[in-house]
DNA sequence: ATCCGACGTGACAACGTTGTCCGGGTTGCA
DNA sequence: TGCAACCCGGACAACGTTGTCACGTCGGAT
């Protein structure tokens, strides 16, 4: 910058006016400053830009569990639009869902004077965030609630979602119901059961823990325990699948068996439509979360300091799944 | 820091080695700082920090087209994994296919002093970009090549997959092949097609441009455009699609239609396994495409000056498809 | 006993930018 | 012609950190 001063026969100053268009300069000399920094390629530098301004890095924060599944793709794509919205950056790391991942890259964050952070909790206990929401860190969660620490949130309706899934097998005569899940571990999955057992409960059926499966990572675990299943004696009549890495396995066994088990999965997928067999989906609308959530964080980055509030959006019933030729 | 400096009651600079785990400083000191920042809920300014020590934010930018979208999702897990491995910070942008978008995004990158840049380009013209990499911030290409300005790329073996993948209808008897896709003027594109002209060429089949349709941008396009041609009089035995994008359209027609013609499809997709209908996919590894971009990156960064190198990376043929039931 | 080197600590300046303030010049009006 | 008001440009300090250097102390070797 002090080159470009040079060259271009002004002050320090009046470079950096030019350089961020503050008006009151004389035209000439503004071209004589543009055409400097064209020649010597200058670029302002953002972080010396920041550190003396202070407050605004332009950048916030998204922590994620993993980049690469297409839940967090779409959050991360929404977010993105509205940073982008905002003339922001948007730094994405991914926690893959270990605590201790997750408070580090946090920190780091926070140390990068993020102006703001969007957390897809993985850990518990964000006790430790509390220092940086009273220093005035805009933070909102999204999907899952923070844990020891008061912030805005904004989450899906998981329980009235299973709810009304596993309500539509009850009213279509189901009683033995299988319900497949990954980890009980996680909010939204207990949230999930919760809504199942609510929905589950008027029908007077015995709650019958054998037919609850947890620990199902990935479909073709899935698959083998829908197998299991069947082959017991009084098997199930119908499956709820309580996110959609377990519903491909499910409905991988359900074809190859060529059964007629009803199926309900929870969170809808873009090749539901084309999958061999029906199924119904609870949907939402991922962009949507993540859109809410941005823009709360937004409204809190550009001031606004009312009390922390928590958004629930709601779940959708939807037919998918192609008849076989 | 002058805050925890006086409360320990040691200079600024011995804070500063204490936080930057600078050896040979007084065990006991140390243990006062420590204690010093704890209770003031210190946190070092990384901003200020890369400022000052010049070189190294331990933050690189990733350009890409759609974050949303599956494929740069692959792209953006990968490089995230090693980034990551490298004490690095991510950020992530998406062009939305516009080259002015493009080169905003990258010149604030820049501006940002990014250690790096991953770039997948939009735009057709980098020169911009030749001062920064005169000034020594590395950059790589990856999925396509950059215009007017030399640096490192790693892209696809798109020509030959197309070869081998339309080689395999051709050997199987094919002669009127259809060809469908997106847009003539992105790269990939432009490669894929050459690709499968050479495989057609030794046939002596005339090149029949009625049967090579351009501008398909989504599924039910594709469905549009393979019920038009399975219309006409002597229609395709075959179609080779160029993404996946398009053969999840096509798949769904040729369902419909309960045709038997092949079908040979660019990119891989998780659910192909799944479809309805059989089909062969050009595969390739996306995470190993971005992996390899973002270790070359990173050698640069730590001081490799050789000459810019392009990586080609194979693809494969994969039979996919399950028989309906 | 003396010197040398290693070690631990601190004072100071600098990284590149912008906020503050002041001064010089111009304009308009009495 | 004088004065006030205004506008534009520049000098200077500061943002929070770290590199450089110099100083003091201590142990060991000569």
């Amino acid at each position: 910058m002090v080159d470009v001063a040079t060259l271009a026969g002004v002050s320090l100053k009046t470079v950096s006016r030019v350089v961020n268009n503050t008006p009151n300069v004389q035209p000439e000399l503004v071209e004589r400053v543009l055409a400097a920094v064209a020649e010597l390629g200058f670029r302002r530098n953002h972080l010396a830009s920041s550190l003396r301004s202070g407050q605004t890095t332009a950048t916030i924060g998204l922590l994620i569990e993993e980049i690469a599944n297409p839940f967090y793709a779409a959050i991360a794509g929404a977010a993105a639009e509205v940073a982008r919205r905002h003339d922001t950056m948007l730094i994405i790391a991914s926690s893959e869902e270990d605590p201790a991942r997750e408070q580090q890259l946090l920190r780091d964050m926070c140390a990068r004077r993020v102006d703001g952070l969007l957390v897809v909790p993985a850990g518990h206990d964000h006790s430790f965030l509390r220092a940086e929401v009273e220093l005035g860190t805009p933070m909102v969660f999204l999907d899952r609630p923070p844990g020891g620490v008061l912030a805005d949130t904004v989450l899906l309706d998981n329980r009235g979602g299973a709810r009304a899934g596993v309500g539509r097998l009850v009213e279509a005569g189901h009683r033995r119901i299988a319900i497949l899940l990954d980890s009980i571990g996680v909010y939204t999955m207990r949230e999930r059961l919760d809504g199942a057992q609510d929905a589950l409960a008027p029908t007077g059926a015995p709650y019958d823990t054998r037919l609850v499966r947890e620990g199902i990572r990935d479909p073709a675990a899935a698959s083998r325990v829908v197998a299991e299943l069947l082959d017991q004696p009084d098997p199930p009549t119908a499956f709820f699948s309580m996110n959609n890495r377990i519903t491909l396995g499910v409905v991988e066994e359900l074809c190859r068996r060529g059964s007629d088990a009803a199926l309900v999965g929870f969170d809808d997928f873009d090749l539901a439509r084309l999958m061999p067999y029906p199924l119904t989906v609870i949907a939402y609308d991922t962009r949507e979360l993540a859109r809410t959530a941005a823009e709360l964080l937004f409204r809190r980055i550009e001031g606004d300091r009312s009390w922390p509030r928590t958004v629930v959006l709601p779940t959708e019933l939807v037919e998918r799944g192609v008849p076989p030729r």
